[in-house]
DNA sequence: CTGACCCTTCCCAAG
DNA sequence: GAAGGGTCAG
């Protein structure tokens, strides 16, 4: 049962000075100034949904709260820092004890000070997907399954199964009849492997992206006394993106929400679009009935988009059956410009007409970082980033592969990684198979080695590496490698004590990894300049364990964490993902690729799923709704396939739904372009 | 046992 | 069209 408890100003202390009434409009006042308690703010796309929850932060501040008893759970790091520039900005108060992160890192920030009672150490190592492929696949060589008379799930969709287990709370034979029937004979060898893994992940002192959440949940619920001190300290709960969140994160935020503490979860059910990783809708449809006495808030008046985007889309996202009901109005004047669609031959056409427009839009006086391109999938990315390259046009892209995911930035890395947690089997064996001449086997015999010294276990690496390292055989072609590489680890704890991660990233570059690179890869300048970027970010941390965790938990290379960089000469269009473009806004959004098995995606319409369906018109909605000023969705008529021939593409259902005197439909010629109909 | 080479397979989104 | 897996020579 839900209590209320009031909080008094008190008369004397220093205020903010903000004008709450003044500074924000009736329907996001009235949630800022709502007194503790359970509250639900349905914040509609562009409707100041960060500035609500950032005065919310603020006025509680005004209001005797301290900010270590804050917590402000995000979806992303970038949303996370930016609401706490945010907060600093609008309050004078000191805001560095609030907690404020992604479900992930507050869940890091957790179990570090309670790993132990876990069973794992402080310095547990974090699993990306590439750590777990070879967990996995050396699980599966392990349990002597007959992979070869069957087919057997690879390590990837294995971590696939694993990880919707875990982010939905549903079981293996749920999650195989439903999305891998064909794998459904194999059930028990799956759960044996996953039995192993789970084994294997203890033993090496590591944790994957799941288990931040899991084990932080397990913990409370094992721990009455930890949970405890967290309710103590977090009396104040906000949630930011809350229709993303899934069934553990759910949990976690129940568990810290306890019987009394203040909570204020804000989002938008029309821009769920994370179902495929747990998100489940129902969290947020179902708030007032979870929590008694729970308050509901929407805020409809959108600051963002020109009516003309506006319009459009609300009617996308009115066909979809599961949805609170809201009407967004803008705030804004029309510009007199409809959204335009713009049919095109083929994808080279497609970019080529990007490029042109973005080219003139900046003759008009557009800024190009005021552009962006948008698409469903990364690789739909690719004629447009030539296209661009070709132009001379500059742009920064949000790739699919993740600045820590990319295999140089893991190979120093795994030094790192395994001088502070010696039990981290796959870091060892990455930095050995840098050695000419060692493969996974005597990677595997010169692990067992390090594990017969009985030195992973101990609480400390060992005073010196050489001493203890220098005494293994590994292969003679190594030999040399060898001793230089127990060198720098020597380096990297003098005396057994860590020296800071910047050094740590220096030795490893100057000591061995250096002349691999020149070695190994044609883009040997690019790659090194990568790690001197690295070390220079890692000139922020004086503690490694934090370096490490940050580097697994951060965004893209383009991420904003070193920032100095770029900070004045990037005059870039954006080129994202919609997933990622997910918060942001620009005044100029071209949609590409906005053809029926393209967005929507071709499985999608082969399952005959309706609530796929509908999610896939939600992102559909959320990237209109990125568009201040204009929007641009365009399609290729004609898909050049390699192998299977030329495909001709209809244009995206969700096309259908938007009523045609919304959007003004372009001809584009194939030397240019002309405003009215060639035929 | 490693490393080069060829063949098959898979192509949606992220912390 | 790339990347991972299997195969085979050194």
């Amino acid at each position: 049962m839900a209590r209320e408890y009031t909080l008094h100003r008190r008369q004397t202390a220093p205020r903010s000075g903000i004008d709450y009434a003044a500074e924000l409009n009736a329907e996001q006042h009235a949630a800022v100034s709502s007194p503790p308690g359970r509250a639900l703010v349905i914040a509609g796309a562009g409707s100041g949904k960060t500035r609500t929850l950032t005065y919310r932060v603020a006025w509680l501040l005004d209001h005797d709260v301290e900010s270590r008893n804050i917590l402000l759970l995000t979806f992303t790091n970038k949303a996370a820092r930016e609401m706490i520039t945010r907060v600093q900005e609008l309050v004078t108060a000191d805001t560095s004890d609030l907690w404020a992160g992604t479900f992930h890192s507050i869940g890091n920030r957790i179990l570090r000070r309670h790993a132990d009672d876990l069973g794992f150490t402080r310095s547990f190592s974090i699993l990306d997907r590439d750590d777990q492929k070879s967990l996995l696949s050396a699980v599966v060589a392990a349990c002597d399954i007959d992979t070869k008379q069957r087919r057997f799930p690879k390590a990837d969709v294995l971590a696939t199964i694993f990880s919707l287990i875990e982010n939905t709370g549903e079981s293996l034979e749920d999650v195989l009849a439903t999305r891998y029937p064909y794998f459904d004979d194999w059930i028990e060898q799956i759960d044996q492997v996953r039995d192993g893994y789970a084994k294997k992940k203890r033993d090496t002192n590591s944790m994957d992206f799941d288990d931040l959440l899991v084990l932080t949940v397990k913990l409370f619920e094992e721990r009455p006394d930890v949970l405890d001190l967290y309710r103590g300290k977090f009396r104040h709960i906000l949630v930011d993106e809350y229709q993303d969140t899934n069934s553990v994160q759910s949990r976690m935020i129940d568990l810290l929400a306890g019987d009394s503490n203040s909570l204020m979860a804000v989002g938008d059910d029309a821009q769920s679009i994370y179902s495929w990783r747990g998100a489940d809708l129902d969290h947020i449809l179902s708030f007032q009935r979870r929590y008694f006495n729970s308050r509901i808030f929407k805020i409809e008046t959108n600051y963002r988009s020109v009516p003309e985007i506006l319009d459009l889309s609300n009617a996308a996202i009115r066909v979809n059956q599961g949805r609170i009901e809201k009407d967004l109005r803008s705030s804004r004047d029309a510009l007199g410009v409809k959204p335009a669609l713009v049919p095109l031959d083929d994808p080279a056409s497609q970019a080529a007409f990007v490029a042109q427009r973005i080219l003139e839009l900046r003759d008009e006086g557009i800024p190009l970082e005021e552009m962006a391109v948008l698409y469903r999938a990364h690789f739909q990315s690719l004629e447009v980033q030539m296209e661009l390259t070709r132009a001379g046009i500059p742009f920064t892209i949000t790739s699919g592969l993740r600045f820590f995911e990319q295999a140089h930035i893991k190979d120093v890395s795994a030094f790192l990684r395994f001088v502070t947690n010696r039990k981290d089997e796959v870091s060892f064996k990455r930095m050995l198979q840098l050695m000419p001449g060692v493969g996974p086997s005597a990677a595997e015999k010169l692990w067992q080695n390090w594990l017969a010294t009985g030195l992973a276990d101990k609480d400390e690496p060992p005073a010196s590496w050489s001493e203890v390292m220098l005494g293994f055989k590994p292969p003679k072609k190594a030999a040399k490698d060898w001793e230089q590489l127990c060198y720098t680890l020597d380096e990297l704890s003098p005396g057994g004590v860590f020296v800071p991660p910047s050094n740590m990233l220096f030795s490893v570059l100057e000591g061995v990894y250096d002349e691999y690179l020149k070695a190994s890869f044609d883009n040997y300048e690019n790659r090194r300049s990568d790690i001197e970027q690295l070390i220079s970010y890692g000139q922020t941390f004086d503690d490694v364990l934090e370096f490490l965790a940050q580097l697994s938990l951060m965004g893209s290379v383009d991420g904003e964490p070193s920032g100095d960089k770029r900070a004045k000469d990037d005059e870039c269009v954006v080129l994202s993902s919609i997933h990622q473009a997910k918060g942001l806004e620009w005044k100029v959004v071209f949609l590409i690729w906005l053809a029926d098995g393209q967005f929507p995606n071709s499985r999608i319409l082969d399952a005959e799923d309706d609530a796929m369906l509908e999610e896939e018109r939600r992102l559909f909605y959320v990237a209109i709704t990125r568009a201040k000023d204009e929007l641009y969705m365009s399609y290729p008529m004609i898909n050049p396939k390699s192998y299977t021939g030329d495909v001709i593409q209809r244009p995206s259902r969700f096309l259908d739904d938007c009523p045609a005197d919304l959007v003004e439909e372009w001809h584009v010629g194939r030397g240019g372009w002309v405003d009215d109909d060639p035929f």
